[in-house]
DNA sequence: CCCACCGTACTAGGACGATAGTACGGTCGA
DNA sequence: TCGACCGTACTATCGTCCTAGTACGGTGGG
């Protein structure tokens, strides 16, 4: 099954970057490993309500990292480097994000206390997830 | 003097919210108590390098949320709940972005530990630099 | 009183991304 | 073989945001 995948028109960041940051999550924690068909282009863009252009896009940007290879007919599927190429480019960037968040929310006043204490309640909650799994 | 402010139009977030942050972040600090002027449009558009627009469009939107008031031909400046209003708006947004991209982060691999340093580490370098001052 | 500076408004243009619709050729199972 | 499904490509249109240039009237110090 697919992760939950979802798309949020609203925020800043580009509908089509949302869903490839999402798909590069799941390759990098081997939900796809390589070899693995993703949705279709159509299928896809009906799950998360955006145009199969989008979606498009998406893979298309996915395929010039390398981590995924688009074949005409068949469908696409993540490369032998896939899981790494993935890995490595989220983790830098959500590493990069997360520490300007942090600088953010301390500019804005929070005592670093604060920021700690969410991150432990993040902690909680997410073995709360997967103790019900 | 102003804080050091500055806009990067390659970000996804679009300059003219990044300036209202920016300026949100000094009034909730009080940087800018009540009463103060900001910056001129004018100015303030050349020493971040926009357009006077842009920097209109971001204090037409601080004025929307109460934080601001421009009266024509003087200036723009600081309401009397200002601080307050700012303080609650980026103390809100920032707390919810930084949860966000901490999601993220454990949603790439990262464990609960490295985000815990990295935090740590932010500490001592904002210690340091207050330490120079 | 004046003139420099202020906020504000308006038009026009360009960049970028999403959307909509259509079309083409490859693939693969029934 | 044939038809359903696949990726891909293309054009056109829309909305959002920034840029550019111009203009107007209010404000306040010299």
């Amino acid at each position: 099954m697919n992760p939950t995948w979802s798309v949020d028109p609203q925020l800043d960041r580009p509908p089509s970057r949302q869903l490839a940051d999402q798909i590069l999550d799941a390759v990098a924690s081997d939900a796809f490993g390589p070899g693995s068909k993703l949705p279709s282009v159509r299928d896809l863009a009906a799950l998360v309500l955006i145009n199969p252009n989008t979606v498009s896009r998406a893979y298309r940007d996915l395929e010039a990292m390398g981590v995924v290879k688009g074949r005409s007919g068949s469908g696409v599927f993540v490369t032998e480097k896939g899981p790494a190429l993935a890995a490595a480019a989220r983790g830098e960037e959500t590493l990069r994000l997360f520490e300007e968040a942090a600088r953010a929310a301390l500019r804005a006043g929070h005592a670093m206390e604060t920021l700690a204490e969410r991150l432990k309640s993040l902690r909680a909650r997410k073995r709360d997830r997967e103790a019900t799994r």
